[in-house]
Parts: C-alpha cells; sequence; structure tokens
DNA sequence: ACGATTTTGTTAACGCGTTCACAAACTCTT
DNA sequence: AAGAGTTTGTGAACGCGTTAACAAAATCGT
C-alpha cells in the first residue's frame, strides 16, 4: 500500500489537476494534425486554436509537465508531441477487455481511433452463450467466466463496459475480482467500485438528453412550448 | 431575436448552472429505479445516494427548479419525477437524425436506452450509396443529400454524427444549413459552428487514454515505468 | 397543544479551474 | 551590441461549482 503521493520525487511533474489530463489527449490530437500538416513550430495560439481552448489556459496545461517550450519561438511540435505522449502514458499500447459484445461493444471492438491513440482491444468477453466463440473484428469472443485468466494472461488494466444497465454491477465486480483498475462504462447504471479503481462514465442518453434541455429553451422563447 | 433573458417570469426557473443540467437527467434515473422498486417518498439522502452524488448537491440542483420537496418529510418520487421531466424537456419525445452508419451509427440506431429516455432515432443519413437505401434498426438509410428535407419535413432539431473525423467539419455544415440547432459528435475532430447551435462532443479514445493515465500513475509507483 | 425530531431550502465558506496580465527569455534587425 | 519585437511561463484575480452548516417548516409522540 503505497500511498505516499511523492511530490516531485523525480523530475516528473506530479498532481497534474484532473482538468488538465482531459485535455492533454486533445493536445496531443492536434499536435498530430499540424505534424501531418508538415508544421514543425507552433505557438500556444496556433496549438490552441487547433485545439479549440484558449491560449493562456493551454500554457498552464503544458506548465504543469515542465517547460518544453522556449520563449519568443514557440514549441517544437515533435517534442511536445513526445513529451505529452510520455506524460498520459501513449508511448505503449494499453491492453482494454471489452464486456459485452451486443451492438456498441462491436462497434467499439471495430473502433478506427483507437489503435492510433495507443488502445489496444486485446479481449472481448460476452455472458451470452450463442456468442462465446464468435469472431468479432477479428477476435474470438470469450466466455464471461474465462475474464480472471484473460486478464492475468494477458496483463490488461482496463475494462469496458458495454452491457446493459442491469449487468453493469455484476461485470464491474467480476472485472475488479479479476485485476482490473480502471473502468469505462458505457452502462446507464452507475457501478460501485472499491478505492484504488477508476472509473469513468460515458452515458450517450444523457449526453442527448442536455441537448434536448437547450433545445427546450431555445424554443421555449419562441412558442412557449408548454406542457399544457 | 428576443434575447431578453428574462428573468423569472413565469414560474418556469431559468439559468440553471451547467453542472447541474447534467446532472437531471442522473436524478431522473434513480427517481424512475425507485418507482419501479416501488417506494412512494424519498429523503434526499435516499435519491443522492442513488444517484452517486452528494446529498447537499442534490438539493441545491433541486432548488433550481423549485420546491417541490416537503421538509421533514422529503420528495414524492413521481411528483419530482414529473417535474424534473418537464424540467428538461422529457415529456415529449426528441427526434434526432444520425449521421453515419457505420459501425458506431448503428449502435447508436439499435441503442435499447434512448427510447426510454425520450429520444427516437427518427433518420439515418449516409454519404455512402452503398449504404443508403439499406435497412438498419428498421430504418431505411437516406442519403446525406436529402438531409435539408428529412429534417424539415420531420422538424428534427438534435443531430448526432457518427462519422469519420475527417467528415465532421463537412457533416456539421450540413447539419447547421439543414436546420439543426443541436448536435452531438462522436467523431475524433471538433467541428466549428455558427452561434445558437449548442455542440457536445463525445471521444471514445480520449476516455481511455484519461484512464491509462491514471493506470501509468499507479502502476509508475511500484515499478517506475519509465520510458528509458 | 407543544416539544422533539426529521428534512428541506438556502446562505456562506471553500476549493478548483479559468482567464488576465506581465515579467522573463529568446530572436531578429540594424 | 543593443534595442525592438515575440512568445513562454506564472502569479494573481475572478468565477463557478461543491460542500458544510443552519434556519424554516413539516410530522410525530405524548
Amino acid at each position: 500500500m503505497t500511498i505516499l503521493r511523492s511530490p516531485l520525487a523525480d523530475g516528473s511533474a506530479r498532481g497534474i489537476p484532473d482538468a488538465t489530463v482531459a485535455r492533454l489527449p486533445i493536445y496531443l490530437r492536434a499536435l498530430n494534425g499540424l505534424t501531418e500538416q508538415g508544421v514543425a513550430t507552433c505557438s500556444s495560439n496556433d496549438l490552441a486554436e487547433q485545439a479549440g481552448v484558449n491560449p493562456a489556459k493551454l500554457r498552464k496545461d503544458l506548465s504543469y509537465l515542465g517547460s518544453y517550450g522556449t520563449r519568443g519561438v514557440g514549441y517544437d511540435v515533435e517534442y511536445l508531441r513526445y513529451q505529452i505522449a510520455r506524460e498520459i502514458g501513449q508511448t505503449q499500447d494499453w491492453d482494454v477487455v471489452i464486456v459485452g459484445v451486443g451492438n456498441l461493444g462491436s462497434a467499439l471492438s471495430a473502433y478506427q481511433g483507437f489503435s492510433t491513440r495507443g488502445i489496444r482491444v486485446a479481449a472481448l468477453v460476452d455472458a451470452d452463450p450463442d456468442r462465446v466463440g464468435t469472431i468479432v473484428s477479428g477476435i474470438t469472443v470469450s466466455s464471461l467466466d474465462d475474464l480472471i485468466t484473460i486478464v492475468e494472461d494477458r496483463a490488461i488494466s482496463i475494462g469496458v463496459i458495454a452491457t446493459p444497465g442491469t449487468a453493469a454491477q455484476e461485470v464491474a465486480d467480476r472485472l475488479v475480482a479479476a485485476g482490473i483498475t480502471s473502468i469505462l462504462n458505457f452502462a446507464p447504471a452507475l457501478v460501485q467500485v472499491p478505492d484504488g479503481v477508476d472509473v469513468r462514465k460515458v452515458d450517450l442518453s444523457i449526453e442527448l438528453q442536455i441537448l434536448a434541455y437547450h433545445e427546450q429553451r431555445k424554443a421555449g422563447s419562441d412558442k412557449a412550448g408548454g406542457a399544457a
């Protein structure tokens, strides 16, 4: 239980704010775009525009990583790209296991965007015996009962829940029991996990419901769409 | 151009914070769960636990809508459910058009969670002629060129981008031209839209990259996984 | 009827994140 | 070499969201 936070013991910056961490992949993508355009150097203004953020915010975010720019010049695109990639662990590939090979799980397993961002779908798992053994996106679907073996053998630390909401907690428990310490939950249910396990939630319905709220607000000004 | 914000002219509360709006669907789901369990009344503690938030936060959120609870008693589940549903526009169904019927678009069109949350996939659109005319989730795929007609005929105000990143801006432009005023963007690219159009972004890779960052942090304590 | 108990609605403090503004540091021109 | 022009890195102000704390208002028990 080495809980010691080690405040900047080595060179690496520690304690990067969550909001910044969430933006680093965006910067990385923007830098990749600049590289493809043949841009070798960029200012914080350039990069901020590419990433769709305030330049000051960008600079502050980068300052948490270190001083990788040059005053009066800007940032070396390739150098900064590598530094961010190293910081967020994208110098290596991360294996993930997807639980639930329905429509969403299948789509995720085929998602093109993962491989270029250091994410590799290493295994597919489903509870339905009819699905076990079938091949999806080139991967043979395994049984949920084999989860522990799969996770241990391939040293997987990230799991994705793409099941119905009713199965989410059960799956989460099994993932944790298998040694998974990070979970991305697409199921419309919140899962309880022990300390030390990270959970992020993506809720497709809620995103649309939020948009619907704003739509109603817009319409309300004109036609006063009351629930008469 | 009635930009007047009308500070609580009628009964409806105005200016609900974004963070609160994002949680209202969660409360709604929690309330539905309580209804299914046959619970008729609940305290803020009960509901907050179901929703996975702080009770004080829940009460503050609800206070933006009005005073729908009873001191010493709690909230009537059905009554509160209706009030929230009305506030976020879920007393009606919202039609959405999904652009891009690849793996992700197909999965979204089949997603069970939408219908129970007032979201109805009203149309599917794709630029690929081979896909146009095929039937996906019971819906005939239309051509991207027919977008304007579809949106106008069915009075759709919400669009979903489920295309590759390279097509995202082009699709967004077409959606806006067709009259769409809210966009949910799944493509790994940021899109520019004029004022008055809301865009929300869901980035599947980034969610996993954020988890990978934390995984690296965890592992770093033990094996100092340096990029030597 | 009245005090004890429960629970909401709200105010105030706190913390985090964003943004501004500017000194430090670099390049370029003359 | 020195000043003008750029651009980074960061300290400070600001704003939003979260949380704690408590008064107001209802029920319950006697």
